[in-house]
DNA sequence: TTTTCATGTTCCTGATCGGGAATTATTGCT
DNA sequence: AGCAATAATTCCCGATCAGGAACATGAAAA
């Protein structure tokens, strides 16, 4: 999936959360954040703090991938 | 290229912009942020705002993809 | 040497994050 | 369908801090 700002990364974090049957609060536990953090990331805000942002998308197991960096000049 | 912290998106980052042999100043102006958030970001401050951090990627021609959203149960 | 790039500081406004309680969906079960 | 349990969202408070701008320093390149 490919991600351009704030707000699909929330749906992506919310499709994922939900296949995987976990609710906010427990995400919010695994993944050493606040609840209120993750409604907030789920919904798109966009100045929420990346490293927290990448914890939650670790918590749920997504890899993130950047395409083009290491290679041409 | 794999990310799973701020740091190693800051690396990214700066090697993407390096390799388009972009200044930090042009950067900034080009993804509409001010130079204090790029010096931060290379640097893999863990709270930086995650739209900025984005808008910032997508100045570099860098796409951003998530595996394992949309399929398994 | 002179110019460019990177980083550090400082000041200031304004917002993030967290927790708990209360309210409003949503879901599941009989 | 209807109700009950669960989940999601909002509100209040407070301490901490992000982001921007401008200026000064350090270092490296022309």
């Amino acid at each position: 999936m490919k991600i351009s700002s704030s707000q699909e990364l929330g749906q992506a974090i919310r499709l994922r959360r939900k296949s995987l049957h976990v609710t906010q609060k427990d995400l919010a536990l695994t993944a050493g954040t606040g609840l209120r953090f993750i409604i907030d990331l789920e919904r798109g805000k966009p100045t929420c703090h990346i490293q927290k942002a990448l914890s939650v998308v670790q918590a749920l197991g997504v890899k993130i991938n950047l395409s083009g960096v290491g290679d041409e000049s």
